[in-house]
RNA sequence: GCGAGGAUGGCGGAAUUGGUAGACGCGCUGGUUUUAGGUACCAGUACCUUUGGUGUGGGGGUUCGAGUCCCCCUCCUCGUACCA
């Protein structure tokens, strides 16, 4: 062991130490009696470099796993690559290599720069989500689901992101613009692929109230993108016509309050209103025009224009006008609302500029209100409602939506803001969706015995379409089911199905019979602690979590065997900023993780990103606090010079016995960070706590040298999780038996937490006066003796009368006083 | 608009149940070592008019005692949105 500390040379050296002892390998042995933990991180894209963000995901999970091995765990830490993707075509087309080569040589780079960290994975276990052993379950899957009518295809208008040349789920589209590369989407007709999520929807819902070991934001997210909303379909029937126009409510309670009908501008009645309205058909046209993006919408003007056509009421039988209005969408619901000026306040707004009726038929339950001055959006009872008058209006609408039942003009409905998900893409670089079609038997899911449908790896992207429409050996391909010379589909899957299910596939990454083992399932699904960015707070972990299910009902595992629900507990981590900002190559403010291993070693990277913040919230990179944390390690490490000198004097016993009460208060502390919202920041304050405990103690015999050794093996066990390197030298230093990496969680000894005297502070008034140190389990009036043996404090109690004494056991006595 | 979270020194952030506010680190100030710079170490560091007083965004309240609980207000962050 050398004066100075050399973090690169001790890192590398255990690195290859616990590469010998293979350490970091997860027991599959069935014999093994330990309890099974799964720790699972987000799995990089590999874009070829780390970046602080994985750096900070990658310790926080690091720390997890190493911390329940120690506590007698059997622990699955496993690491892959979400291979496939939109980056690899378009360094493709830059550097002229197909996006295979790249990503390939991205993983091996990305691998080496994880390693040196000293994560403590099971690479065994690696996977990559561009191989055809792992694709091939994920086509496996979607035959299954095809089979069902889970996948189905369908022409619909969806979003077409231009530069990316590719359709877009819902998920994807972020404010109207591409989650990429920012560029607004553009509405198209195309037919395209769907996963028939809505089906999942009401248990998607239903089971957020399971997860609660998820941040409550996350949950919320998920449920408002769900939007479950309860009310009713009502149909109107069109003047002078046989059909009817559909519309869906949350509030059939006013359907007395109907003064006129809206519906959207891509709404078939509109478009026949507009054959023979010139007007409209350019309002028509204006409205198709307009942006997705939000912030036009928001400032959008309320706009609308009648069609000519009437409504027929369905309780009164009166005419109502059919209005084309902007703000009605044809995605949500029928792309027809029912508007009722007087108790919603869009409509209101709208009848008020067009000139329309306002009738009011909810009144507050007690005073007035206004109805030409506002719309009333409360709860109240029903006027001018007919048979309806005087009910309540929560009551009102089970009534209503009853009596149109029985009337055959509506039912009950729920509508989901959820649509199913979008799953082909128009790319290169993808799973190839396992589709024939076949002029005669249409789209024939490709058999089990012929996947999988491997994706040609040569081919060079130019920019355009995808490569694969050109490439005729992939292209033909025989009708599965009646032989007959057909197409391939040519569309590639989004890359968020690889990426949905490969928690599942790291259980039995190599398993060539099944998608996953279900014994495998058994033993470690679902993962107890997830750790990510909160970016796919929707995306990513509503796919997974749907995806969980999807394969429990293929049958690939049971509820009791893999749940119901792929993560147990989900830690969102926040962004790595810097100046305030975050980090970006166009802001040139990156701080390269190499930069900092190479100059201060993994250990010190790694310490100081679980200092510096709370792991959920964000952390602002700051060099001058990397070095403090360079600073605390060497201070450490200085400790050793304590344990060199033989002393033989006497200790004095109270400040041995102080020492060992920090050494133990310490590990309490440590150890609820732990297993109570991983406070890694605090945890860490608390080791250095100790350091600095450690330093200040002079030992003098041989109690004092036992108790210095006892708190130095206890800092680097409980530093192992942190900086394992630096744990295991300085373990080795003080000859530990074992590598403190794998060393048992230290314990608490109770009695070192034992006091007989303890120091409470005195308040008089509430305000702080002094402080007395007492007995342990004195009384009151012992309290009040030697607050008034306390000259500080006893002059506050001169002249006073006492009125009343609070003594909090252990941590404060408070003295009430009034004047003599 | 709606929903959630937040506001504590110069900075990042601590503070089980209401019980010594500011742990720990950064920065800063002074000192020691050094030819010097850096490193390292030691001491100090909420603020003020300092026998004391004031302090956790602002205002009120409950309490012996409030960063913590209740009411009102301001500001910030995140998510979401003509969702019928």
């Amino acid at each position: 062991m050398s004066e100075r500390y050399e973090a690169e040379q001790i890192e590398a050296k255990w690195q290859q130490r616990w590469i010998d002892a293979d350490i970091d390998s997860t027991c599959d042995d069935p014999d093994d009696a330990r309890e099974s933990y799964y720790c699972l991180v987000m799995f990089p894209y590999p874009s070829g470099n780390l970046h602080m963000g994985h750096v900070r995901n990658y310790c926080l999970g690091d720390a997890v796993a190493r911390y329940k091995r120690m506590n007698g765990f059997n622990v699955l830490h496993p690491i892959g690559w979400d291979a496939f993707g939109l980056p690899a075509e378009n360094a493709a087309i830059k550097h002229h290599r197909p996006p295979a080569e790249w990503t390939y040589a991205n993983i091996d780079q990305m691998r080496t720069q994880l390693k040196r960290l000293g994560l403590s994975y099971d690479w065994s276990r690696e996977i990559a989500t561009c191989r055809p052993e792992y694709y091939r379950w994920e086509q496996w899957l979607f035959t299954r689901l095809m089979e069902k009518g889970l996948a189905y295809q369908a022409d619909a208008e969806v979003n077409w992101c231009d530069p990316c040349h590719t359709v877009l789920a819902n998920e994807q589209v972020v404010d109207g613009v591409c989650w990429r590369c920012d560029t607004p989407v553009i509405k198209k007709n195309l037919k395209q692929w769907f996963i028939r999520i809505t089906d999942y929807a009401e248990e998607l819902l239903a089971d957020l109230d399971k997860l609660s070991g998820w941040p409550e934001k996350v949950v919320g997210m998920q449920r408002n993108w769900i939007g479950k909303s309860s009310g009713a379909e009502v149909s109107f029937r069109l003047e002078g016509s046989d059909e009817t126009l559909d519309i869906f409510t949350t509030r059939p309670d006013t359907l007395m309050g109907v003064t006129y009908m809206a519906v959207a501008a891509a709404h078939p009645l509109a478009q026949k209103a507009a054959e023979s309205s010139l007007d409209l058909a350019k309002f028509i046209d204006e409205c198709s025009r307009i942006s997705t993006k939000e912030a036009d919408i928001e400032t959008m003007e309320k706009r609308g224009m009648p069609t000519g056509f009437n409504a027929v009421h369905p309780i009164t039988g009166a005419s109502v006008p059919v209005w084309v209005a902007n703000f009605v969408l044809m995605g949500y619901g029928t792309g027809a609302v029912m508007s009722v000026p007087a108790h919603d306040e869009r409509d209101h707004a709208f009848a008020k500029k067009y000139d329309l009726p306002i009738k009011q038929v909810i009144k507050p339950v007690e005073g007035d209100w206004d109805i030409d001055a506002a719309a009333f959006t409360e709860a109240g009872e029903l006027v001018n409602s007919a048979q309806f008058d005087g009910s309540d209006s929560v009551a009102a609408k089970q009534s209503i939506t009853q009596w149109l039942s029985e009337q055959g003009k509506g039912c009950e409905r729920v509508q989901y803001r959820l649509r199913d998900w979008l799953v082909s893409r128009q790319r290169y670089w993808g799973a190839p969706i396992p589709v024939i079609h076949c002029d005669d038997c249409g789209a024939v899911p490709v058999p089990d015995d012929q996947l999988p449908v491997e994706l040609p790896t040569h081919l060079q992207p130019t920019g355009g379409a995808s490569p694969l429409v050109d490439c005729h050996d992939f292209k033909h391909a025989d009708c599965p089911k009646c032989g007959k010379p057909s197409v391939r589909e040519l569309d590639t899957f989004d890359t968020f199905m690889e990426s949905s299910w490969y928690m599942n596939r790291y259980t039995s990454p190599r398993c060539d019979t099944a998608m996953v083992e279900s014994s495998a399932m058994q033993r470690w699904a679902p993962v107890d602690q997830y750790i990510g960015g909160v970016e796919h707070a929707v995306l990513h972990l509503l796919y997974a979590r749907f995806y969980h299910k999807l394969m429990r009902d293929a049958g690939l595992f049971s509820t009791e065997q893999g749940g119901d629900e792929p993560f147990r507990n989900l830690l969102t981590q926040g962004m790595v900023l810097k100046d305030g900002t975050k980090m970006s190559k166009s802001k040139g403010n990156t701080v390269d993780p190499k930069a900092i291993i190479e100059r201060f070693g993994a250990d010190t990277a790694r310490l100081f990103t679980l200092f510096a913040a709370p792991p959920e919230k964000e952390l602002e990179w700051n060099d001058a606090g990397v070095e403090g944390g360079h600073r605390f390690l060497k201070r450490v490490w200085r400790l050793l010079e304590k344990l060199k000198e033989q002393h033989d004097g006497e200790d004095d016993a109270a400040a041995v016995k102080a020492l060992r009460f920090t050494i133990h208060s310490t590990i309490q502390r440590v150890t609820h960070a732990f297993e109570h919202g991983f406070a890694f920041n605090v945890a860490i304050a608390a080791l250095m706590e100790l350091s600095n405990a450690l330093q200040a103690f002079e030992p003098k015999g041989e109690a004092g040298s036992a108790a210095c050794r006892e708190g130095i093996e206890v800092l680097a066990t409980m530093l192992a999780p942190f900086v394992p390197h630096f744990a295991c030298e300085i373990g080795e230093a003080i000859g530990m038996r074992e590598m403190a990496i794998v060393s048992q969680w230290p314990s608490v000894d109770e009695s070192a937490l034992e006091q007989n005297e303890i120091t409470i502070a005195v308040q008089v008034q509430g305000k702080r006066r002094g402080e007395i140190t007492i007995a342990k389990d004195a009384g009151q009036d012992e309290a009040m003796a030697a607050a008034r043996a306390d000259a500080s404090i006893a002059k506050w109690l001169e002249n006073m009368q006492v009125v009343k004494v609070i003594l909090v056991p252990g941590r404060l006595l408070n003295v009430v006083v009034k004047p003599a």
